[in-house]
DNA sequence: CGAATAGTGTCTTTTAGACAATATGTT
DNA sequence: AACATATTGTCTAAAAGACACTATTCG
């Protein structure tokens, strides 16, 4: 009989901030040996017979001390087979994202780095992040579910905008962003307009999804 | 401490015919229980500290009979992780990819059902296959390792036609899959022509990856 | 008004999609 | 010649990319 490896799960916990108009990595000091004290990304191990999107699930909530209540939506990433990278043996990490909604958050929170400028991170999550972030900018626009839970559910295009450069690393033109979000359904553009911002300036429109 | 999670590795062992004109996927009745006789996808379990293309590598060695030589490329697909999917308990499944070259095919060679109507399999493996297709569709042409692992060091245009409408579901235009195929990278066509069929037409042109 | 931000109209380039017409083999 | 297959040229449509210009709000 051959000896099972142990399967860890790490979460990419993401949330956009409106304020920072980037998107945010959820990280937090880790409480026990190895890496004791440095940021990484929330990990447990996989129960047996748990499902991927509740270990990401635990790990969110019992890591980063996010209620469950403000993970929107998560899916699958990718598997990371080295078998160096814990240093107490091989494990297997599968990568998964989950979406935070920030207004659902509690008092004390994780560190929220912007995804483009992660401080460094225990075990090999440096290159987990690395290796994810173009995962979820073909992601945007495209999966419904994960670009409503990263945004909510009414945003501005200056968020739109500020998301996409976030993830992509660089800045689409307005009017071409427009024209992809016309196309994505179930989100359609609203007569609204959202408050402007306190240096002035145009207000944005809003954007919602319907149904 | 939690009990961990069984993790497999089942393989999408791929290779194109020219004579049956499409992508084949390499299936073999199982030896023991659970399924016993029944088609499956080769499978193994993930060894500790063992790598995910060396778990396919024994899979497809091992449960198909084809030489380790034959594979000429691998490369991850999807986690599946339905807990009831295995009888004996609950399994994480891993699905990756693999091509094998068909001239270096030993004598008694698995079962290949073409990608398009593959039998009934065991486990939740036609989910698994009716997953996958759509990611092997979509790295076609874009992943040069894939392609050129199904597709081999040369081929001709009728060939790079039969291969896309097997993995797609429908057969490109000539004119629009020859450009496609001018903007591969390290793909070039050549003045070669293969020989005629013999029905008779013209003669295909042969393309070449160079480096 | 001027600075700051957002939105619109339009032009260009690239890519995808669709066919008709032509070329080159076999029987 | 009749048939079968492959290739090319070209036309159209859709998508992506890039800017200049206009609109709205705050101080």
């Amino acid at each position: 009989m051959i000896e099972s490896t142990l399967v860890s799960v790490d979460v990419l916990a993401l949330r956009f901030d409106p304020v920072a108009r980037a998107v945010l990595v959820g990280v937090a000091p880790r409480a026990f040996e190895p890496f004791a004290g440095e940021l990484a990304l929330p990990g447990v191990l996989l129960g047996k017979g748990e499902r991927l999107r509740d270990a990401a699930r635990r790990a969110v909530t019992g890591k980063l001390g996010v209620p469950a209540e403000a993970i929107s939506a998560s899916g699958q990433l990718s598997t990371f087979d080295e078998p160096s990278r814990d240093p107490r043996g091989p494990t297997l990490s599968i990568a998964l994202w989950a979406t935070v909604d920030p207004t659902r958050l509690a008092g004390d929170g994780p560190v929220w780095a912007p995804v483009t400028e992660v401080p460094p991170l225990a075990f090999d999550h440096d290159r987990i992040v690395r290796d994810c972030r173009p995962i979820l900018a073909d992601r945007l626009w495209r999966d419904t579910g994960f670009t409503a839970g990263l945004l909510g559910r009414e945003f501005t295009t200056a968020q739109a905008l500020d998301a996409t450069e976030s993830l992509t690393g660089d800045r689409p033109y307005p009017a071409n962003l427009g024209r992809i979000m016309e196309r994505v359904p179930g989100l359609e553009r609203t007569a609204q307009h959202a408050a402007a911002l306190p240096k002035g300036g145009r207000p944005p429109s809003v954007w919602r999804w319907v149904s």
